[in-house]
DNA sequence: CTTGACCTTCTAGTGACTGGAACCCTTATG
DNA sequence: CATAAGGGTTCCAGTCACTAGAAGGTCAAG
């Protein structure tokens, strides 16, 4: 299987795959003329790598995940340990997210939109906090 | 008004203004000696910049508002047109954000979190999505 | 034999800072 | 007068997770 196959199979893009050697979290057996050839395995953790960056699980514990899965004699408490703690991230990256929308929706209800200079946003963005 | 001061009165750090003058967002005068000089009008631009920055506006968009605020003779619907394209980007990440939360609730929510090796964590990035 | 689609490596750029090194200026103190 | 503390300055490198692009090798089809 070559990275264009292994590509299209996981959904990610080539430069990511090779990206993905660059930094360990692969590696594919090399052809004679150089190209990479991926197994099996690599395709299953090129997939479960996906599935994780997707869930928004930042790359080096991406590697810890895949290593816990990897690691038969794991307990499930350290997984979940990753888990909780991206979790929290996502928490507050929510809450600081809902709070810029409310600001920002009411502002923009508030401005005409018209060709007057007249704008609570601005008027707004000029005000100290 | 030094660099420290003008950092305490807007709350952003002595090396974010230097940034700031780097992409010309602001232009502080210089003493003889070379230090920074914020007049008013400085301090004025990099609260502003702080509290655009904070709602979540990318700095080119704090740069278009900045300019669109010192034109006297602008129209609301510019800045509105700025505001309202920020607004649906906060949207979209507030969406991908909300489905993260959601899935990944879920699978921590269902895992034991002992020392046995069984994880429907994993086994939910295991899985072809 | 050439064309086109693959593959390779390498460098540099993204956004918005942030850390650190190396050095200058000013003021207070021993 | 030396020096130490606490400002200031510049410049370079690093962050994160890719991504764009250049320059070139390989391979199957026509």
């Amino acid at each position: 299987m070559n990275i264009k196959e292994v590509g299209a199979a996981t959904g990610l893009p080539a430069k990511t795959i090779r990206y993905y050697e660059d930094i360990g979290l692969v590696s594919p057996n090399r052809q004679s003329n150089g190209y990479r050839v991926f197994s099996e395995n690599d395709q299953h953790k090129l997939a479960f790598l996906a599935r994780a960056r997707s869930l928004g699980f930042p790359v080096e514990s991406c590697r810890s995940l895949l290593a816990l899965y990897d690691d038969k004699g794991r307990a499930s408490a350290d997984v979940k340990q990753i888990a909780k703690e991206h979790l929290a991230e996502i928490d507050r990256k929510l809450t600081e997210l809902s709070a810029m929308r409310d600001t920002l929706g009411h502002l923009v209800e508030a401005c005409a939109g018209d060709d007057r200079p007249d704008c609570p946003i601005l008027k707004d963005l000029a005000t100290p906090s």
